[in-house]
RNA sequence: CGGGAUGUAGCGUAGUCCGGUUAUCGCGCCUGCUUUGGGAGCAGGAGGUCGCAGGUUCGAAUCCUGCCAUCCCGACCA
């Protein structure tokens, strides 16, 4: 490709809307421009980066035996009713107005759709079936150039099995197709699942790309064993030791203290791990006419409640509102705790730190006092213990081998045992070998095209622009020619083009006039091929071609009767 | 949806507090000459509903009101 022919608009600034590396380094290359929040052009050479990519994911994608499809980005809103992800969904989904349509934000109801009427015996499965598509989503916030997007390029591929073994496998195959794409694709990534404990393994995986960035707060052991979301994350931390005092509890005035922070230096304290941290959360009754229950947590003053762990234990829990706080408790927040708690009806559960502890320091359920010498085993029968807590950065590992650090992270892929949640809905059923129907059992497994350009410009970058490599390169040479006009020099780099061309290199030839070299040199580091080729009347003295390399920028001069022999030795396919 | 910032030529910006000639500067663009190894020099030139609408005023980029857009933080989402 001749520079002077392609479009490929760089900018010298930044521009004023971008913030993240990535966002500005596609921006100022000339891979992409917004048109409107969220949305973004893709330009020539962007385009052809999203290509490479894409046929990455198309090869692993079919050698796992899946079979390509392109659905509608439209789909009947009806059919969205079925499942009940219509309502779901809310304001994510971009509705259509003059017709009873919706922009698909993902296509397990359309692909289930076509399983429904055409698998319908054992033997047509399993299936593996995916596409590379455009998808629609409302979001609140697009944020990060092509990160986060309202309309973005994804492959999503559906597995039907006719047994929980058939999905297990299908997921294994996917597991080991998505490895093999961000290896490919040249990404440091690894996995978190949405369980705590060991990476991999489980129902769900997300594939994460270390980076700034991220939207995604993880937690990761130095040595690499360990890796898991904050929301789920778990670690080894000592427990608050049992002191067998067997003081009485004792109630305390404790005027205007709310917080931990005041509670430790009103008792002129610093550790903080014995103040026992108490929250009121309400489950929500599923059915009418019963009760909401309650549920008071505790965790040591130096920690937090972990949400999403105590969501996986009392599926549908919120905090209290303050204005609820009196009336279920008998105190406002700063004041509640385990003993003395107005409604009897309430589950107490305790961080595992806590477990057994005593001569704790609680809310004594009456507002501006306190209660010492709490003993959880003695003091509040009926408690539970479970892992509530938020980890912090620092803390080891489960196995104390290694400490724990926090780092942001973009997921790129996510792979899914959706099980017959759409099946079912949709009725999507098979005759087994006995010809009893049962449900199809489905898998749904994505990637975000777009998001592996980003996440790899997060990861290969420096200051003067984009470091590209291995597979996903729009260009494997960046020709310059060091040109003032059309002149010997242009000639000689003309036929050098196209020397590189017949061998099959992929070459961007900035082949431009009058273009001061400074110009040329910079938009090639911007544009960030890995290796750059220059012709100059300087190098065609004494025979020679430069070869610069970008990730390291060393410039070697080679014989041009050698450069053909040497460009392997540069080059990595 | 809550909080914050910004909106002036293709891009980046000054001016806005404190209203007053023809709206600033750099880059880019066009013409000519010179120049050519890390974003060249000189000379000339084109390019603007100052986000939109209303209001105040003799007079508005500047003050007031409403709206819109983009970005950031949070919430939400995954």
């Amino acid at each position: 490709m001749k520079f002077s022919q392609y479009f490929i608009p760089t900018l010298k600034e930044v521009p004023s809307d971008s913030v993240i590396p990535s966002h500005i380094l596609m921006v100022r290359s000339g891979m992409i421009r917004l048109l409107t929040a969220g949305v973004y052009s893709y330009l020539p050479l962007g385009l052809r980066v999203f290509k490479k990519i894409e046929k990455v994911v198309r090869e692993e994608m079919d050698a796992i035996g899946a079979n390509e499809f392109l659905l509608p980005g439209l789909s009947p809103n009806e059919l969205w009713a079925e499942t009940g992800r219509l309502e779901a969904y809310g304001d994510d989904i971009f509705r259509i107005k003059n017709r009873e349509l919706v922009l698909a934000p993902t296509h397990e109801e359309v692909f289930t759709s076509i399983a429904k009427p055409n698998l319908i015996s054992y033997k047509n499965l399993p299936q593996i079936w995916y596409q590379i598509q455009t998808k629609f989503r409302n979001e609140p916030r697009p944020r990060g150039g092509v990160l986060r997007g309202r309309q973005f390029t994804m492959k999503d591929a559906y597995s039907f099995d006719a047994t929980w073994e058939g999905l297990d496998s299908s997921y294994q195959k996917h597991a080991e197709a998505y490895r093999n794409i961000f290896t490919r694709c040249g990404l440091k990534f690894f996995t978190v699942t949405a369980f705590s404990g060991a990476m991999g393994g489980s129902d769900s995986e997300e594939f994460m790309v270390e980076a700034d960035s991220g939207e995604d707060t993880v937690i990761l052991s130095i040595d690499g064993s360990y890796a898991s979301n904050l929301e789920v994350a778990a670690s080894y931390i000592k427990k608050v030791e049992r002191r067998n005092s067997d003081l009485p509890y004792e109630v305390f005035p404790t005027p205007n203290i709310k917080s931990i922070d005041e509670l430790a230096s009103f008792l002129a304290i610093t550790d903080k791990s014995r103040l026992a941290k108490s929250r009121l959360f309400v489950v929500p009754s599923k059915t009418e006419g019963s009760k909401d229950c309650y549920v008071l947590t505790l965790v040591c003053g130096d920690d937090e409640v972990n949400e999403t762990k105590l969501m996986n234990i009392y599926a549908g829990i919120r905090p209290g509102r303050p204005e609820e706080l009196m009336e279920i408790a008998g105190a406002d927040a700063g004041s509640i705790g385990p003993v003395n708690f107005r409604n009897k009806d309430v589950f107490i559960i305790a961080d595992k730190r806590l477990e057994e502890a005593d001569e704790l320091v609680s809310g004594a359920c009456k507002n501006d006092h306190h209660i010492k010498n709490i003993d959880l085993k003695r003091d509040v029968p009926g408690i539970r213990y479970e892992d509530i807590r938020i980890v912090k950065e620092g803390e080891l590992s489960i196995d104390k081998k290694s400490a724990l650090r926090m780092t942001k992270a973009i997921e790129v892929g996510h792979i899914f045992k959706l099980g017959t949640k759409y099946t079912e809905a949709l009725n999507a059923k098979y005759l087994d070998e006995n010809g009893k129907e049962n449900v199809i059992i489905m898998g749904s497994y994505g990637i975000g095209i777009e998001r592996i350009a980003a996440s790899f410009i997060e990861q290969n970058h420096d200051n003067d622009g984009i470091i590209w490599d291995g597979e996903i390169s729009p260009f494997d040479i960046h020709l310059i020619s060091i040109n003032k006009k059309d002149d010997i020099v242009k000639t000689a780099a003309e036929k050098l083009y196209d020397e590189l061309n017949v061998k099959g290199f992929e070459v961007l030839f900035d082949d431009r006039d009058d273009i001061s070299p400074g110009i040329k040199f910079k938009d090639a580091d911007l544009i960030g091929i890995p290796l750059q080729l220059v012709v100059s009347e300087k190098n065609m003295k004494n025979d020679e071609i430069e070869v610069k390399t970008r990730r390291t920028g060393i410039r070697d001069k080679v014989k041009s009767t050698d450069i053909f022999n040497r460009l392997p030795n540069y080059i990595k396919k």
